[in-house]
This record gives structure tokens, C-alpha cells and sequence, in this order.
RNA sequence: GCCGGAGUGGCGGAACGGCAGACGCAGCGGACUCAAAAUCCGCCGGGGCAACCCGUGGGAGUUCGAAUCUCCCCUCCGGCACCA
């Protein structure tokens, strides 16, 4: 043992002081570039995307525990064998660069780029071990002109058009938006505003044409369920039929029905007020009511026409016209009623009010027949007079022809191929998944490589004369036109075709088509000739693991999942499911429980927590405040109880480095923590549960400390403990661990160190303590080999402690005696 | 309404159907100190002097044994919501 004098010498120059090791190992690691990763080093390759920011100019905690997690996984990877490709970017075009621009009255270039620069120096602050060689901004000129090169092959293909419609518009945000950016029926998912709908010609990506695929390999993803739960319900695909009701005036009215096999009941029709054919069929009688009705429903779409609570009260009219069921050959009257909507099916449906929800409020409010052709089996007839709710359950048909007695939904089939034969239908299926509109009528955004040409109309702009650049001195000020209508040199052009007077497209591509290929581009992000660089991409995708904030379930998630599928139909890539493993982190809060925002000033920022406890405590903290797929609230409590581990950590790695190692004690229990304590970590590391890895470090730490000053510590074992606690601890605490390591006399650097192998013979236990239970109740303990046989077991137990008086005057029924766990004896 | 997920000490949380509460925070007691901080040692679900009893949102069930499996109910969070 070391004197006093010299204890205490030592004491101050290996206490724990983040705030110098933590600026030199930084340094220390952009000087060797370890970060960098080989594309050609010889290892398994390994993928690790973590979902990149929004340039909004800080990080917080919260984006610290998004990306902390995933660092300490990648780089646990990297210890374990594999090349890991770990990137990081920035998503930098977009709404809100525009409107802190405008608010600020600064270009959302000189914003964004210099958000960018604040927000590496605070990444670089967490240690991670990003490749910053491959960073891309989705704003580069660079990035943004293979949106447009992916463009032209889209539209090429038919994957891109145009068309007018009726489309959602931000009355905030001055643009319209795609149905995945409307959130709670009419609101806007960026800016909470109330969106209505609008007549408007605009462009569209074509993501209905992969529908099928994009839910059938939903099946074959490792997701968290919640997210392909929610994909399947957004893509919403209906099997039902499409049938054809023959009207009066004489043309035919086609619906889609999941029901066919209600068809004998369908006693009205209903059409959506937009529908085309309302015009051609109101009688003149009806026309006035009609012409007011249309213009009602179009006014009350334009302010709160799907709001939730008014939803249930049916309102429509009569148009005067005429159907015939093609069943029961009977006229039924056919109403317009803004329930049913355009943008769905056919925009019309047969009605069958005994058996839907919506169509019997609608036929007891405008006191129309109501027919029951399904009976549930075993009770009493359903009534059509007093019915208090449509019956849409299984049964037998029954008013329905030669099929009455069919059970159905199961010979619904059987409908079908009758409907069909007799040439009214068919078997269809309908998707409620639409088209992805793209443009915005917004600056900050990758142009449309698009002119049109007095003479020739749209003229698609030629891939070599491909990025059409954003101008940088456009005024955006935002007025429901793109703010580049007013730019004349970059709207007056001429046309790549006749060389004419041409006008360019000034809409602004939304900015999720930026992030449907992103992680493509790291793989080369400055290759020049393609967006992708086959090879590279080909060596490093699909990703092996993906993770970010459940909140992208849809919107990001599907949209690139789609690219992936047209990207491989252009042979740029060999497979269609970008990302085969996705986790996603939990949000952490704000104290008080609500989100954590910039405005409101309940943003927690790491540098005072940094400054404070350093990177290394924080990184622990966070990751030690639950299971990482929950989050939670904020809470700044805990974190010196990961400060106190550090040091101890650091405390018995330092103070033993030097320890001779020959003295022959008994180190087996040693051993025995060590590798027990290497398959705990590498476990929960594998599975995202930091939290537990960290509480196994922390056991093993206060195990050590307790052993520091006995003779164990002076064996070989004793080094292989600290030598494994400290590789253990590197993917949390990089820069502590780090620090550790050279102290152990190692060289640099500990992250380009072996994982420590787990050795089961070493972390066998021979005895164990386990509990002996009368009826089930535990009563004493007893230590017992792990192979010991029931008999010996049994008879120790019965003589432990009190066992004796519970088993008195009782007869043993029965013994459950489960090896290594415990063992029970049933009484009576 | 429909579809997901979750309810465990004062707090965050742990627990292959097998000792509920690992680990940490907070708290309490002690050591060190002139003192405080830091650090170290001990205690720490509730009731009871104790033996022991109760205890994982509530109720039933399966099982030798349930926080864990099944059913019903309650509460909270998230998604969808007139989708025919």
C-alpha cells in the first residue's frame, strides 16, 4: 500500500475533471480521423442511419437522447467486428428556415448555413462517432440537383404528372400541403393552422402505383408494430366490388361497396356534391335546392367540413333523379349528402341503411325505406320500424332472391361471381391512400426543372443543363404564389426545346422528397455523375438499422419507402425496402410533462449540463432515464448519481493501473462478475436497453470498489477487470473511457479496441442461493450446487430453518424443485 | 367509435411464468470536518414488538407458483376517424 503523502498526490492528478479530458480527446480524435470509415476495410459492414435534424439552431436534450442512443449502438458495433457507417446531415430546406428568415429578416440561406455550423459544434460537444467526411445539406446545390435529375426519370415514367384537383392549402403557411401534413382532419402538421381545400393544378409523385407492395413487405419489416399499424391503416386498402346502378336519365352511376352482398337492400343512392354526374341528372324541380346544397357543402369544406363532433348529423337533398337496383329492379330516389366523399371509391355509393352506420342516420333523418336483408342467426327478426341502429354484423341474407339463407360475409364470393355474371359488377379493391403532392408555393425548396413554352408547353429541363438553381436574391416574403413568380431572371427563360420565350415552374418541391433518398447519398455523398453511387450503395445498403421519432411513422417513412421501389425499378439500386430494422426513441419532455419548445422557453440545452457535469454524465443520464423507446419527461435530478459512477469507475481504473499482478488469491468471483457483466452489457446494447447496461456497470464499479484495497486486486484477473469495465464503458462514456484507457498504459485509442469476449465457462456459478416455498409461499433460503439433484435439495431444504415446523404434522403432496431456481413443497 | 401502447415504492425505473422493487435519485442515521460541500458506511414499499400479514390500476380465472398468461372493467398516452 502507498503512503499518505503520496496517495493524496496521486488523488489530485487523477480525479476525474471532464472538463479537460473532454476538449483533448475531441481534438485528439479529429487529428486521427478514427471516425472516418473505410469503405474498403475488410470487416462485415453495418449500417446505423439515426434520422438527420432540421437546421433549427440548437440541439437540445431531447435531440442529444435521439442521437446519443444510437451512437452508443454503432459504436458498440464498430467494437464487435464490423465497418460501421454512422453519417449525419441536415434536412435544410423547408417552412420554418422561411419563416424564422422572414421574422428575422435574414436569407434563409445565411440562417440555415449558419445553423448548421452551431449545431456541429454541439454535436461534436456529445462525442459521437459521426463520419462528418460525408455530411450532405439537402440545400447544396449538389444534393438538390439529383432531386430534380430523380424527377425528370419520374416523370419520364409516368411516376410524376400534373393535375388540377381539389387539394388542401395552409391559409398560414400560403401553400398547399399533402393529405399526410394534415393532421386531425383539417389541421396543418407544421403549423397547427386550419387547412381547407382548393381547386389547384399541382404536381403529384404516383405513390398509388406501388400500394400493394408498399403493405404486403410491411409484413417483412422488424418495426415497432405501432408504425406498420399505422402505414396499413394509412394506405387503407378495402376489398369489396364495384357495381353499376343504371339511372334514369340514362347513364350509368358505378360504386364501390365492401358489402355487395347487402345489394338486395340498397334502397337510395347517394352521390358526393362534387360528383360529376350531379349536374346531368337533378331534375329541373330540384335544381335550385341542389344548386344550394353544392355550394353549402363547398363553403363548409372550405372552413370546418370533416370537424369531428358535427360529422354524425347528415344533412343532403334529393336530386329528383332515379336509380334502378339492378337486383330488385326497383326505383330508388339518388340524394347528394356531403357524407360521402369524392376523393374515395366512386364518389357515390348504394345505400344500404339496415346495414351501415351512416346511411341509416341518413335514412331517419330524411325518412327513407329502410330494408333488412342480413338476419343475425338465433334472434328474433330485425324490424326495420324500430331499428335503433343499422345491423352490420355477420348472418343469413334473407329479402334477397335466390340467395336468401346464404351465410354471409362468407359466401360474399358467392355474390360476386353472380353480380358479375349478370354484368354488374365486378370484385374490386380500393386503396385510400392518394397521390403524393408535391409542390409548394414556397421559396425554400428545390425548384421544378420544368419551362413552359409558349410553343411546345411543358418542356421538362434536359439533365445536363440539370441543378436549376434557387435564387439566393429572390424576395420570399410568402403571398399564396411561389415568391420566385416574381424573380424575372430566373422565370423568364427560354425553351430547351424550340429555344423560344419559355416561363420556368416556380413552385418549390415539398421538402420530403429530400429525405425519400437521403441515406442513399452517404454512401458518396460528392459523386458526380448519378445520385447514387451504384457501387458504394450497393456495398453499404439497405441500412441494417434505422431510427428516429415515431412521429415520421407516415409521412417520412412511406414516402421513402416509395423511392426506394422507384429508385429500383430505375435500376439505381437492388432492392425496394430501404430500412429492413427500425427503432424508435421515446420523446423526452419538458419537466412539467408537455412538449419541449423554443417559444414557449421550455427547451433544456446540453452546454450549461455539459459545462456542469460533462458530456460523458449527460450522455449517461439520459440513456439512464428509461428504456430509450419511452422517453419522458426532462429531469436534471439524476444526473449526479451518473457523475458519482464516473468518477468511481475512473477512481478504480486509475488507482489500480499500476497494481502488480502476481500475488495467487482466489479470483474467481471476480472472473465471474467480469464476464457476467460483458454478457449483460453486450446484450442490452444489442437490444437499445441502455439503461440496464448502465445499471450492470454501475453494480460492477461498486463491486470493484469494494475490492480495491484486498489482494485480489493484484491479480491478473483483477486487470482483466478493469480492462473490460473500461471497454465496456467506451460506446456510453467515449471520452472518460478514453482517458481511462491510456491510464491503463494502453495505446490510443480505445475505440478501435476488440469488444471483450464473453466467456460462459468463466460466468458459471457453482452454487446458487435459492428459495424453498411451503404451498408456494417463500420460507427460508438455501444454498445448493446449480446441477444439484432434486433428492439432495430436497433433503437440505426439509431441514433448513423453519421448514421443519411448516412441514409438521403435514403430508408433502408433491415436490417442484426447478434446478438453479428453487424449489416448493405442497403440503396438506 | 375503431386500432395500437402503457399502468410497479416519495421519484425514474428493474424483473427467461419462479426471492417483486435490480440500478439510480431523493430521504433518514452515522463517519470525516471548526463547519459546510464532497466522499465513505448503514437504513430506506406498507402494517406489526415479533412470528407474520398485506402489496405490481380494479375484479375474476389458468397454474404448485402470475407484475408477467386468459377474460371483464377503469385510467392515461398515441394514431385514425362519415373511407362506403
Amino acid at each position: 500500500m502507498a503512503t499518505t503523502t503520496t496517495d493524496t498526490r496521486r488523488d489530485i492528478e487523477r480525479t476525474w475533471n471532464p472538463a479537460e479530458i473532454e476538449p483533448k480527446w475531441r481534438e485528439r480524435w479529429q487529428e486521427a480521423a478514427i471516425y472516418q470509415v473505410d469503405d474498403n476495410a475488410p470487416e462485415p459492414k453495418w449500417y446505423s442511419l439515426t434520422m438527420y435534424p432540421y437546421p433549427s439552431g440548437t440541439l437540445h436534450v431531447g435531440h442529444w437522447y435521439a442521437f446519443v442512443g444510437p451512437d452508443i449502438y454503432a459504436r458498440a458495433k464498430r467494437m464487435q467486428g464490423y465497418k460501421v457507417l454512422f453519417p449525419m446531415g441536415f434536412d435544410a430546406f423547408g417552412l420554418p428556415a422561411e419563416n424564422a428568415a422572414i421574422r428575422h429578416n435574414i436569407h434563409p440561406a445565411t440562417w440555415t448555413y449558419e445553423n448548421i455550423e452551431q449545431m456541429i459544434a454541439q454535436f461534436d460537444l456529445m462525442g459521437p462517432m459521426i463520419d462528418w467526411s460525408r455530411k450532405l445539406i439537402t440545400s447544396d446545390p449538389e444534393y438538390y440537383r439529383w432531386n430534380q435529375w430523380i424527377f425528370l426519370q419520374m416523370l419520364e415514367r409516368g411516376l410524376a404528372y400534373r393535375a388540377a384537383g381539389s387539394v388542401w392549402w395552409c391559409p398560414n403557411d400560403q401553400t398547399v400541403l399533402a393529405n399526410e401534413q394534415v393532421v386531425e382532419g383539417n389541421i396543418c402538421e407544421r403549423c397547427g393552422a386550419e387547412v381547407y381545400k382548393r381547386d389547384l393544378e399541382q404536381w403529384y409523385f404516383r405513390i398509388t402505383e406501388y400500394a400493394e407492395e408498399l403493405l404486403a413487405e410491411l409484413d417483412n419489416l422488424d418495426w415497432p408494430e405501432p408504425v406498420k399499424v399505422m402505414q396499413r391503416n394509412w394506405i387503407g386498402r378495402s376489398e369489396g366490388a364495384r357495381l353499376s346502378f343504371r339511372l334514369e336519365t340514362g347513364n350509368e352511376l358505378e360504386v364501390f361497396t365492401t358489402r355487395p352482398d347487402t345489394v338486395f337492400g340498397a334502397t337510395f343512392m347517394v352521390l358526393a356534391p362534387e360528383h360529376p354526374l350531379v349536374d346531368k341528372i337533378t331534375t329541373d324541380e330540384h335544381r335550385e335546392a341542389v344548386g344550394a346544397y353544392r355550394g353549402e357543402a363547398r363553403r363548409k369544406s372550405e372552413i370546418e367540413r370533416q370537424s369531428t363532433d358535427e360529422a354524425k348529423e347528415k344533412t343532403g337533398v334529393f336530386t329528383g333523379a332515379s336509380a334502378v337496383n339492378p337486383v330488385t329492379d326497383e326505383r330508388i330516389p339518388v340524394w347528394i349528402a356531403d357524407y360521402v366523399l369524392m376523393s374515395y371509391g366512386t364518389g357515390a355509393i348504394m345505400a344500404v341503411p339496415a346495414h351501415d352506420e351512416r346511411d341509416f342516420a341518413f335514412a331517419r333523418a330524411f325518412d327513407l325505406p329502410i330494408r333488412v336483408v342480413i338476419q343475425p342467426e338465433g334472434e328474433d327478426a330485425l324490424d326495420p320500424r324500430t331499428m335503433e341502429a343499422p345491423y352490420t354484423g355477420a348472418g343469413v341474407m334473407v329479402n334477397s332472391g335466390q340467395f336468401d339463407g346464404t351465410p354471409t360475409p362468407e359466401q360474399l364470393p358467392k355474390v360476386i361471381a353472380w353480380l358479375n355474371e349478370q354484368g354488374r359488377g365486378q370484385a374490386e379493391v380500393t386503396w385510400r391512400l392518394r397521390d403524393w403532392l408535391i409542390s409548394r408555393q414556397r421559396y425554400w425548396g428545390t425548384p421544378f426543372p420544368i419551362v413552359y413554352c409558349d410553343d411546345c408547353g411543358m418542356v421538362p429541363v434536359p439533365e445536363d443543363q440539370l441543378p436549376v438553381e434557387l435564387p439566393l436574391d429572390a424576395e420570399f416574403t410568402p403571398t399564396g404564389q411561389s415568391p420566385l413568380v416574381n424573380h424575372e431572371r430566373f422565370l423568364n427563360t427560354t425553351c430547351p426545346s424550340c429555344a423560344g420565350t419559355a416561363r420556368r415552374e416556380t413552385d418549390t418541391m415539398d421538402t420530403f422528397v429530400d429525405s425519400s433518398w437521403y441515406w442513399f447519398r452517404y454512401t458518396n455523398p460528392n459523386f458526380d455523375d448519378a445520385p447514387i453511387d451504384e457501387e458504394r450503395t450497393k456495398l453499404w445498403t439497405p441500412v441494417d438499422i434505422y431510427t428516429g421519432g415515431i412521429e415520421h411513422a407516415i409521412l417520412h417513412l412511406l414516402y421513402a419507402r416509395f423511392f426506394a421501389k422507384v429508385l429500383r425499378d430505375l435500376e439505381l439500386v437492388d432492392h425496394g425496402e430501404p430500412f429492413k430494422t427500425l427503432r424508435n426513441q421515446g420523446i423526452i419532455l419538458a419537466a412539467e410533462g408537455t412538449k419541449m419548445s423554443k417559444s414557449r422557453g421550455t427547451q433544456v440545452g446540453p452546454d450549461e449540463l455539459v459545462a456542469a457535469h460533462g458530456a460523458d454524465a449527460l450522455r449517461l443520464h439520459l440513456m439512464f432515464l428509461g428504456p430509450w423507446e419511452q422517453g419522458g419527461p426532462w429531469n436534471e435530478r439524476g444526473i449526479t448519481g451518473m457523475e458519482r459512477f464516473i468518477r468511481r469507475a475512473f477512481q478504480v481504473v486509475t488507482e489500480t493501473a499500476g497494481n502488480r499482478m502476481d500475488v495467487k488469491a482466489d479470483a474467481a468471483d471476480l472472473r465471474r462478475l467480469t464476464h457476467k457483466t460483458i454478457a449483460r452489457v453486450t446484450r442490452d446494447l444489442g437490444q437499445f436497453q441502455f439503461n440496464t447496461a448502465i445499471a450492470a456497470l454501475i453494480e460492477m464499479t461498486n463491486e470493484l470498489m469494494k475490492l480495491k484495497e484486498t489482494e485480489v486486486a493484484e491479480t491478473t484477473a483483477w486487470r482483466d477487470a478493469i480492462t473490460a469495465l473500461t471497454l465496456l464503458m467506451a460506446p456510453l462514456t467515449p471520452y472518460t473511457a478514453e482517458e481511462m484507457w491510456e491510464m491503463l498504459g494502453n495505446e490510443f485509442s480505445v475505440h478501435q479496441q476488440d469488444w471483450p469476449v464473453y466467456d460462459e465457462s468463466l460466468a458459471a456459478v457453482e452454487t446458487v442461493e435459492i428459495p424453498v416455498q411451503v404451498n408456494g409461499k417463500v420460507r427460508e433460503r438455501v444454498a445448493v450446487a446449480v446441477d444439484a439433484s432434486e433428492e439432495d435439495v430436497t433433503a437440505v431444504a426439509r431441514e433448513t430453518g423453519k421448514i421443519p415446523d411448516y412441514l409438521q404434522g403435514k403430508t408433502l403432496k408433491r415436490t417442484i424443485y426447478v434446478p438453479g431456481r428453487l424449489i416448493n413443497f405442497l403440503v396438506g
